[in-house]
DNA sequence: TTTTATGTGTCAAAAAAGTGACATCACTGT
DNA sequence: ACAGTGATGTCACTTTTTTGACACATAAAA
């Protein structure tokens, strides 16, 4: 699991901040909320962001000048910033990179927006992992893109979990895998999920990958492995 | 003596930039740039290109976004499209892409290479798209240019998002398409539709084609994938 | 044999997808 | 301007599938 990114909101509008932070939490970010542009470089003395949404209209020090001063220190140079502005403001001024924006939302703006903006520019650059990656072992073929398993050819149909349980081994083919470890790759952080749990999900998948079945190796007292190829 | 072509580049690493005009001019056609999405659309507005090379990664509006905005004015609609990626990025969008990149070109590129490929498309006269404009798979023809779609035969009338959503499908055959990435990709960054509203257009488009619709699959948890053919 | 860790069948709750109905909105032709 | 039409997006409701948890059966250590 990819480490959340940290987003910081400096917003004085409560509403449209509480709004943000939900609709961004919701997307798997941590969100952090400031009122004012004083606040936000304070705040990021501290803790830096890997991205900042930032009004336009603040109380004294406005976001232009916000933008600016968080430019100027070093380790803030480079984080993005998307600017959220009222209809008809100064979008020139923003647009025209003078303040090094990365974005800018026009109020009022839809959540999804926004977020598929953040995303964006979070995701900038990066190249989509695992898409078309097809992993082989033994009889076995798991084409991730695709989301289809083959066993000796023949379609297996997984249900999510199951999947990616599957491919988690599959990675880490040959290493043990602890319960909590599995518990913390294949399902969510948050999440609850009793360790026995995972034995369930480890019989139904191999009931479903039938002949292969053996592949997924026990190893008392630890957890499960994958077995590297066979000799 | 021909006119000389008139070739737009979209790109925001200045070096780039310079290295592509130098080439293209040096080839004989007269060429623009500019740094962002915007400025092209802006650009283009008052003075259309015969081609257009266009970076994926742009600040703020992306090469995906633009190329969509680009295609929407009836009179850019059928401008090449080359677009320049980084290693390891979206190729899938690009080469699946709803409005069809003509041609792509992965950096780092050589400019030799480059040229060579607007060069075939400028002489071509008719972009690579054209040799694809007709999709057909198992009892299923779908004609993009004249927006006609046949099911076994008969012509089967589809709206405008249905036609979309299912040249989407198809053109990225056997992928899974996440509600997300449909979305991003058959309506508009800045439309604010409901990730559930897919499903009703899948249910449309499902009835429509009737014996085909067994051809879009549901990957519970994922999205859809139109049916692979093969086996 | 006793103890402990896994394997398994079953079940209810939760999650995801299918569907029909309805409200809008943009167009068309009158 | 106005009713008529068809395309779209949302919702509420239904149906289907998946998941997590147990209780009990088994197999491995001690």
């Amino acid at each position: 699991m990819v480490k959340k990114k940290n987003i910081l909101v400096v917003e004085d509008d409560k509403n449209i901040s509480k709004l943000l932070r939900y609709n961004l939490e919701k997307s798997g970010f941590n969100c952090f909320s400031v009122i004012t542009g004083e606040d936000a470089l304070e705040f990021l003395d501290v803790s830096p962001v890997d991205l900042i949404i930032l009004d336009v209209m603040l109380p004294k020090m406005d976001g232009f000048e916000t933008c600016k001063q968080i430019r100027k220190e070093d380790n803030l140079a480079a984080v993005p910033i998307i600017f959220l502005t009222a209809k008809g403001e100064e979008v020139d001024r923003i647009v025209g990179f003078e303040l090094g924006a990365d974005d800018y939302v026009v109020k009022p703006f839809s959540p999804r927006e926004l977020i598929l903006r953040v995303k964006a520019i979070i995701n900038r650059g990066k190249p989509v992992e695992d898409d078309r990656t097809i992993l082989s072992v033994g009889n076995l073929v798991v084409d991730i893109a695709r989301h289809k398993v083959l066993v000796e050819k023949k379609e297996v149909l997984l249900t999510m979990m199951e999947f990616k349980l599957l491919v988690l081994l599959l990675k880490r083919i040959g290493r043990v895998q602890s319960r909590e470890s599995l518990l913390n790759d294949v399902w969510d952080i948050s999440s609850d999920v009793t360790t026995r749990t995972i034995d369930t999900h480890i019989k139904r998948l191999r009931q479903k990958i039938g002949r292969s079945a053996g592949m997924i190796e026990t190893v008392r007292g630890l957890g499960y492995r994958f077995k590297d190829d066979e000799e």
